[in-house]
DNA sequence: GCGACTTTGTGCGCGTATTCACAAAGGCTT
DNA sequence: AAGCCTTTGTGAATACGCGCACAAAGTCGC
């Protein structure tokens, strides 16, 4: 499930604060889930509640962290150094949570042979070597569009089996290769559809949809669940 | 629809092509779509195919962005400027689909008053100030989850109705208030629950998954769709 | 030890999204 | 002008996910 991730996150800011044990509506809450929804997708790890009490959250972290493989660290590398993947070079949530970047790769010569985040970037000539020495199995596609599918066929021969794709196409992949897209532009659009519709669209909606004239400060639920910064 | 930005990424590159009409299958290939979903997407902004023909892509370039709301420009501040905001600041995608960015914002004293991409950064107590200015009706929270929260409730004061969240935390905002959320570790974490699986899970899963012994570039529906940079 | 209370686990109904499949519609060829 | 062929638009069946609501289960107070 693609709700376990957020699942754990909320459960490490639950351990941090140093609480033991939570209920399924305490989580749901923090994770902003429905409680039913919450108690279903943990029942499909088999039932790791206590009844009348909640969940453990040590072992609730550990069943998770099994379920989604965090148990291993996963190797990824980073094609396309730009600005977008400089990002990604430097983000710590990979580290964090597993995941070690062994590889950035990139065709500018400009840019090759930069050391980024402890890291030396390398010519993509050499992309099926740093995939095979370093044992690659996923792989963060961050190139321009145009270049993005035949970086994804190069990885997918070596043997990758995971792409994490930031570049506006849709790639096109064997059966078992699995990929993800992220695209920032994409996320802006909806945002604005959403908007415009709060404006008064062109179909004439009513432009106040239930906003309130002036409203301080009444945010509902103020669950204000902050998470330790990482 | 969540699927109108994509259909309109995918005629964006038909129309750098050339090509003046496409049919439902074509287009659906280039966006990873069923050809049904994706006529009855299209349906449901008006009709607007000739049968035994196609869609003339002009036209409905023209009819999704209407429809998207990217006939008028949109104004964004990106709010915490560290090696992800920086990325975004500099992020082409954006003034590409109509989205200005006219404001950098961030707490760190050493950040203000850097220049970056033709943007000074400012300090985050002129967030309401910034917002006012330039009219700002998106934000995107780039900053450390520790302090999204509090950042999201003064834009949310401050009159912004639209949200793009980078930071690993679930923000709760009034609910006139969209918020869209982009996690990078959970994405991650998504695909290593796949390669588990793929890789013989603790479920004891078959450990090939349909994947051929030795596979020299079969891939599917060589459909090799790539667009323009941006 | 027992009863009341809390919380889990899940059966069920509902609304939405997805896909198939086909009839209607239009263009193109002869 | 007529028939064939392509492609749209959509009705109907299906699958899916969601959330309510409740019974089973276990804890805690007395």
């Amino acid at each position: 499930m693609a709700r376990l991730p957020v699942y754990l996150r909320a459960l490490h800011a639950l351990q941090d604060r140093g609480v033991a044990t939570v209920s399924s509506e305490e989580l749901a809450a923090a994770a902003g889930v429905n409680s039913a929804k919450l108690r279903k997708d943990l029942s499909h790890l088999g039932s790791y509640g206590t009844r009348g009490v909640g969940y453990e959250v040590e072992y609730l972290v550990y069943q998770i962290s099994r379920e989604l493989g965090l148990t291993q660290d996963w190797v990824v590398a980073i094609i396309g150094v730009g600005n977008l993947g400089r990002a990604l070079a430097g983000y710590g949530g990979f580290a964090s949570r597993g995941f070690r970047v062994a590889g950035l790769l990139d065709a500018d010569e400009q840019i090759v042979g930069q050391e980024i985040s402890g890291l030396t970037v390398r010519h993509i000539d050499r992309l099926e070597d740093v995939i095979g020495e370093h044992g690659v199995s996923i792989a963060v596609i961050a190139t321009p569009a145009a270049a993005a599918q035949g970086v994804c066929d190069r990885v997918v021969a070596a043997g990758v089996t995971s792409v994490l794709n930031f570049a506006p196409v849709v790639l096109t992949v064997p059966e078992w290769v699995d990929v993800r897209k992220v695209d920032l532009s994409i996320e802006l659009q909806i945002l604005a559809f959403h908007e415009q519709r709060k404006a008064g669209g062109p179909d004439g909606a009513s432009g106040l949809n239930g906003r309130p004239a002036a409203v301080p400060g009444d945010r509902p639920e103020p669950v204000h669940y902050v998470e330790a910064a990482e």
